[in-house]
DNA sequence: GCCTGGCTTCACCCTGGTTT
DNA sequence: AAACCAGGGTGAAGCCAGGC
């Protein structure tokens, strides 16, 4: 509702000139089909997911904080770059590198599965005499049955994997499919975001970040969501619907060699920094 | 004063390394 | 060989703050 009025002219003048756009508008419109009114309909709904996430509602939630106020979120390709070298505790080449290693690991051997135990472990989070760097982008070292299912190469790990394809953006219902099978893992329980993330995070850094006890509560509070009651749902509506959202999440892959290596694991480097001790 | 939502704390789970 | 301890995710309980 605008109200226009006073006894000044300007008042006047910005009235008359709201009144003739309109009257141009109605020269300019034409009558449209029944059938043109339900194609646009259709359009509309479909636009309408990308419509509430500028909005900055995302999942079910009702916070509604848009990536323009989330310091990270909002983000140019150069500056989260930048973010990412400066990580205080592990460096960001070192991370390229374990990254490197484990994408290798995919690329040559067919499952999880088939893959050594020790090469299982740096990929799952846990101690291991192969890769000292095994608790980067999150330790599991905690998680017993998780720890229990990867000693004993549990089937259900490696076929939740493999719904993750190797390449293309992941679907929301490849990521459900994964849920559905990790959860097969668990039949005592203990299972959860923490331990799930870590997994993909690893398999597809480019998509999907771990989230743990020592970058939640930066991510949380920097993405404006709360950080208690995670769950699957809400891991993929309010954390990675936003990644993939972001300015540097869909910058174009750098020419420089380190930067193109941190933007093959862009989603997973948020970890250097949100990073906590 | 009650209810709700969110954060913190604590017990429990299991592995793997160290000590007795 | 057995006991012990550290590690960190999970989940329940406890606590606190804000709204009605």
């Amino acid at each position: 509702m605008l109200l226009i009025g006073g006894a000044g002219n300007d008042s006047t003048s910005v009235r008359d000139e709201i009144v003739s756009l309109i009257a141009r508008y109605w020269e300019m419109a034409k009558p449209i089909k029944k059938s043109e009114a339900a194609a646009y309909r259709e359009v509309w709904s479909r636009k309408q997911p990308a419509l509430r996430r500028l909005a900055g509602q995302y999942g079910s939630s009702n916070t509604e904080k848009p990536l323009t106020a989330s310091s990270v979120m909002s983000m140019a390709w150069d500056r989260y770059f930048n973010a990412v070298k400066a990580d205080q505790h592990h460096g960001f080449e070192n991370r390229c590198e374990l990254l490197a290693a484990v994408a290798c690991a995919f690329a040559k051997h067919r499952t999880f599965a088939s893959m050594p135990l020790p090469l299982r472990k740096t990929i799952a989070g846990l101690p291991n005499v192969h890769e000292s760097r095994w608790g980067w982008f999150g330790s599991m070292r905690g998680a017993g049955y998780y720890h229990q299912a990867v000693n004993e190469n549990n089937k259900h790990l490696s076929k939740a994997l493999d719904e993750i394809p190797l390449r293309g953006t992941v679907t929301r219902s490849e990521y459900e499919k994964y849920i559905a099978e990790f959860l097969n893992a668990f039949p005592n329980g203990r299972h959860g975001v923490g331990i799930a993330s870590r997994l993909l995070a690893l398999k597809r850094p480019d998509q999907f970040v771990c989230l743990d006890s020592k970058n939640q509560r930066g991510l949380c509070r920097d993405f404006g969501i709360v950080q208690s009651g995670m769950n699957y749902d809400r891991y993929w509506g309010e954390i990675i619907e936003r990644i993939t959202d972001a300015p540097w999440w869909n910058s174009m892959r750098p020419k420089n060699a380190k930067e193109a290596a941190v933007w093959d694991g862009r989603a997973a480097m948020l970890d250097a920094i949100f990073y906590e001790e």
